[in-house]
DNA sequence: ACCTCATATGTTCATTTGTTCATATGTTAT
DNA sequence: ATAACATATGAACAAATGAACATATGAGGT
């Protein structure tokens, strides 16, 4: 007989735990928000968008031309990037100018890439 | 007139930029497991699970009463996450026991939620 | 004022994704 | 072997997403 026998029967849950899980979560409004900026960068389109961002930052018709795609699709994935603002931007002229919004958007990467290339 | 006037035109961007991009770039296959990396975590309840999971090891039952879910649910997004490697899993008995697989994972969320944080 | 270029947005449509229900594994105890 | 339980999986369907088209906006030059 074991002192912490692993009960579950639905009902029958371990309830320390699962009080900490719950005391511990975010509020949903954070779990969306978080989810969303992820959600951004789960895209071979935007991901490469960023890590060209990562390089220099660089107008709509560069990221374009170097990723071999429309205008029109760049924009559109520039204004998902914007609307979590994984991206910003700056205006000169014409031309409109996009750079990473911030380190921990180069973090996040980073630690993915280490993730994959598992370690 | 100026000495570096930003043209586009289509086919009239920066040269040099553009390559520099494309160089820069990692394969298509790294651009397609970082996305799916991102993909996985861009869910509410994954996240939420991944959360649970920061705190302590658990069991899927532990976890589907912490959410509020059934346990069909979580044993889904569990095989999701075991398939990018976000998780890991240990069997004991009848249960089986998650946690996050590596500290990259960890770093991942900090990031995030320092950047939806706004800071 | 006009025209052109760089970028942004709306709409439609095909595909992907998450959830639920029902069922199947796999483990332990009798 | 059978029962009871924890977890996993398959099918079906609603909802979210992405690509491609046309069109709109905003800036500069004429």
């Amino acid at each position: 007989m074991k002192e912490k026998a692993p009960v579950c029967k639905v009902t029958l849950f371990d309830e320390e735990t699962v009080q900490t899980i719950r005391a511990n979560l975010p509020g949903e409004e954070t779990i969306i928000e978080l989810s969303e900026v992820y959600k951004s960068l789960g895209d071979g389109t935007r991901l490469k968008i960023l890590l060209a961002l990562k390089e220099k930052e660089s107008c709509v018709c560069d990221l374009a031309a170097a990723l071999s795609m429309s205008q029109s699709a760049i924009s559109h994935q520039l204004r998902v990037l914007r609307n979590v603002r994984l991206v910003k931007y700056r205006r000169e002229g014409k031309m409109v100018y996009y750079s990473l919004d911030d380190e921990h958007i180069l973090k996040i990467i980073q630690e993915g890439l280490n993730h994959i290339e598992h370690k």
